[in-house]
DNA sequence: GCCGTTTTCGGCCCGACTGTTTTCAGTCG
């Protein structure tokens, strides 16, 4: 996790500048940052083999901040950071998971009032205290308060996207001890939830101490609950980096040693959900039986629990996907033989949402491109952003038919001729519902996309209107991320979904789940409600770095939490089929 | 501080919205 650190202070670094007023400089901190946050390969690695002529060749990092990534491998810190720390010792993260929260209020409010975190902040927002500095009034601190209620809803829970790639690390970890024979992530991990309170491991083992001794010498390690035979726990040291944005936190790791003919129910039992679970309890009752986490008896006898699928078939029901496990009719599907064939995450054949250096992405097309096709794609749509959002460089008309030769051309030179890039555009809805980009530009698109990027806060009514009128655009084929939602941070907006549901099946939209592990947009519930309307789904990654293209996991997970089967998704289709589709 | 199909210095960071104002500062995407 050594790059999602330094990002971490990179990212800092550049707040801090942002607080002076300094033009430019912060920005280049921050697009440092977010390069590595999602960089496969460890900068310490890349140091290693090519030094720092190898780091200056990550995109965003030249002299100055391959020193100081130097600087921090060989001594742990970086001095010009700290110097700044110094100055303003605040906790920049959690102040700024605040939403409304920036650079210069954080200066302000430390300065006059010395808020240096959350707590500070909320004392000093209900001792009515920011009111009376200038510039700020009564509906600032309402709004402060609305963040942090927000926060603490959301609060002691992580990202999964955050959260996943650690625990298979700590997994991989775990797997290379001789003592450990079988072993398993539980609870919402396992159900890929979007967001996780804590960690459930379960290990078989016929030396639990030797595991758990290794268990609780793990890197980064901050804390040990406790320590036994059966089982341990411990606090491990997160590093959210910038696709976080949550506030740095710390996990709790739960890790349970159980015997063999229990690890079945062991595992049922502790990958949940707590509903699920009461419910399978109730069928086993109905039949005469107990079903615990040891096994499944019929009075003191234990008839299985060896494995789940044995549990689930003493109780007469097919096995279920962990991603289903929710109480929302899986029980009564499993029962009944009837449970949905969801959709795999093999099954998809491309992404349809990516961006690239011609806008804010951070590869070119060309690499976007090599990795899909490593990830054994057959398409990949570049959908950068329009006009409209000039900050993200938006494409106009005319930049778009220069990005549409240059598809061409790889597309051209390509030797794999079973693979295509194809050219989409996430274009705008503008306030009244039109989109940024004229009909005739959208026409020579392979496909355009709209999405809601300005002006959240519109009356539900209006909002809805706007949508529906955008997707009555025969051009726009796919509604991206449509509820607006960012996870821990901000609510969908106001709008009434059932009327835009109906409105794209009725103008046969596709709709996005979009798989940023903050968005997952559509959420689980509304992807079920798109289904049982017979609404297609696309499944998008999203990605602005070629690494990010591997997001597609979350939305894939999504997807199977909402039921989604493989016929829903068109990603899943073959080129030329999906090609079809568009010209419908 | 980074970058280069405008190429080694001069651009990069716009526009809408909110809340504070009475012409603007801060935040967000």
């Amino acid at each position: 996790m050594f790059n999602q650190e330094l990002a971490q202070i990179l990212y800092e670094i550049g707040y801090f500048l942002q607080m002076e007023d300094i033009p430019f400089k912060p920005y280049a901190y921050q697009k440092a940052a977010i390069v590595l946050d999602t960089l496969e390969q460890d900068a310490g690695e890349i140091y290693k083999k090519e030094g720092l002529k190898g780091l200056e060749k990550i995109p965003g990092v030249g002299k100055n901040i391959a020193e100081t990534i130097e600087e921090y491998l060989k001594t742990g810190k970086i001095k010009y950071f700290l110097e700044l720390r110094k100055k303003m010792p605040v906790k920049i993260e959690e102040l700024t998971a605040v939403e409304g929260i920036g650079p210069k209020t954080i200066k302000t409010l430390y300065k006059r009032l010395k808020v240096k975190d959350l707590k500070d902040l909320e004392k000093a927002v209900r001792a009515r205290k920011i009111r009376k500095l200038p510039g700020f009034q009564e509906k600032t601190e309402q709004n402060i308060l609305q963040g942090i209620a927000f926060l603490k809803r959301s609060k002691g829970r992580f990202l999964l996207g955050v959260i996943l790639p650690q625990v298979k690390q700590i997994l991989e970890r775990l797997k290379t001890l001789k003592e450990v024979e079988r072993i398993n992530v539980a609870g919402s991990v396992r159900r890929m939830k979007e967001t996780i309170g804590d960690v459930d491991i379960l290990v078989l083992s016929r030396n639990p101490e030797k595991v758990m001794d290794f268990f609780v010498s793990l890197p980064d390690v901050e804390k040990i609950w406790s320590k036994g035979t059966t089982r341990s726990s411990i606090r491990i040291c997160s590093c959210p980096g910038i696709f976080g944005m949550g506030i740095k936190q710390s996990f709790d790791v739960d890790l349970r040693v159980v015997p063999k003919k229990s690890y079945g129910s062991a595992l049922q039992y502790f990958t949940g959900s707590k509903e699920h679970n009461i419910a399978t309890r109730k069928i086993a009752i109905s039949k005469g039986l107990k079903l615990n986490e040891y096994g499944i008896f019929r009075n003191k006898k234990m008839i299985t629990g060896e494995t789940e699928e044995k549990v689930y078939k003493a109780l007469g029901m097919d096995w279920i996907l962990p991603e289903l496990r929710e109480n929302q009719g899986e029980i009564e599907a499993a029962l009944h033989k009837r449970l949905p064939r969801v959709v795999n995450y093999n099954d998809i054949q491309g992404d349809l949402h990516c961006h690239s250096k011609w806008s804010d992405g951070n590869s070119a097309i060309k690499e976007m491109a090599q990795m899909a096709l490593k990830m054994g794609y057959e398409y990949l749509g570049i959908t950068d952003h329009t006009k409209f959002l000039k900050i993200d460089n938006g494409l106009d008309e005319k930049r778009l038919a220069q990005q549409r030769k240059e598809i061409d051309k790889i597309n051209a030179k390509s030797q794999n001729k079973k693979f295509r890039v194809l050219q989409g555009a996430e274009t705008n809805i503008l306030n009244n519902g039109s989109i940024d980009i004229n009909n005739k530009a959208l026409k020579k698109l392979d496909y355009a996309m709209a999405g809601i990027h300005s002006n959240f806060k519109m009356p539900k009514e209006k909002m809805t209107e706007r949508i529906i009128k955008a997707l009555k655009n025969p051009y726009i084929k796919i509604f991206v991320h449509p509820t607006g939602r960012l996870l821990k941070k901000r609510d969908p907006y106001q709008c009434d979904l059932a009327k835009i549901l109906r409105a794209a099946k009725e103008f046969k939209k596709i709709l996005e789940i979009n798989a940023q592990p903050r968005r997952l947009d559509l959420n689980d519930r509304n992807i079920r409600r798109a289904k049982e309307m017979g609404i297609k789904m696309v499944i998008n990654s999203d990605a602005h770095h070629r690494d990010q293209l591997r997001f597609m996991e979350f939305g894939v997970a999504q997807a199977r939490r909402g039921w989604a089967e493989k016929k829903d998704i068109i990603n899943t289709r073959p080129l030329k089929n999906l090609l079809n589709f568009f010209k419908k």
